[in-house]
DNA sequence: CTTTTTTGCTACGGAGGCGTAACGAAACCA
DNA sequence: TGGTTTCGTTACGCCTCCGTAGCAAAAAAG
């Protein structure tokens, strides 16, 4: 079909926050999906301080972000022994197999843009 | 071991949504991405009705995000006169640019995940 | 020891989204 | 024509997030 790069990427996106949107799963915020994304991608351990400044905001928004996500089972605080400041934050199987199921999302886009298919239909019940 | 496909595609995931964490510019929801997505890349018209049908949602949540995404200029609102009931939503300059420039993270989040190879044979997609 | 720094959390008021219910305007229809 | 349906919006209370400021506990510095 050869359209447009950036009409793929866009179309890659909607696809997986339309998948989003129409199962009623959990809604994270922009700032708890980054935050998880990172724990589980980049190599820790991971405090709160860190993530704050990985992610280029205040520690109460990582503190409220952890509160929701260990809310919803996908993270799991622990506070350092070494130093008990401190609070290491971990991977939990439900937290990877809620990204595992969101990574599939983004290949059925992947799959779904590279083909001219319209996903219009969108009665989902 | 290369990485896995899923890996990338959630380091992919994690750099355009990293990038939207840092700059700050507009935070829209998950539902609001999903709305403007639609309405810039499926064929028009589009309407409230419609939108919320396609989106799964309840109409209301479609026009509080209208009022958002009109607020910052990215859609525009006016009167069917054919069937003066309804509301066509039109896309503008300012939201083409929006969504130009975040396809332009989408793309650098694809370069950066593609550096490391995956050598794994006769899997990729 | 005492003081200072660091770490993460809590408190607070404000802003915005949510779901449900009800509304006026427009079109339809018997 | 008068009643009914359709469309989008508004109104309500609820919940979550936000940014800032201040807190106790732990570690480091003196």
């Amino acid at each position: 079909m050869a359209r447009h790069p950036t009409l793929r990427r866009l179309e890659l996106w909607r696809y997986a926050t339309l998948a989003t949107v129409r199962a009623d799963g959990p809604d994270l915020t922009t700032r708890q999906m980054a935050l998880l994304l990172t724990v589980y991608l980049e190599p820790g351990p991971h405090t709160v301080r860190g993530l704050a400044a990985d992610l280029g905001v205040a520690k109460p928004v990582v503190t409220r972000a952890l509160d929701t996500l260990g809310r919803l089972g996908f993270l799991k605080r622990t506070r350092d022994a070494a130093d008990r400041r401190n609070v290491l934050v971990h991977r939990t199987v439900k937290g990877a197999v809620f990204l595992s199921d969101f990574a599939d999302m983004i290949a059925t886009g992947q799959a779904m843009s590279d083909q001219d298919i319209d996903l219009t239909p969108a009665n989902t019940p």
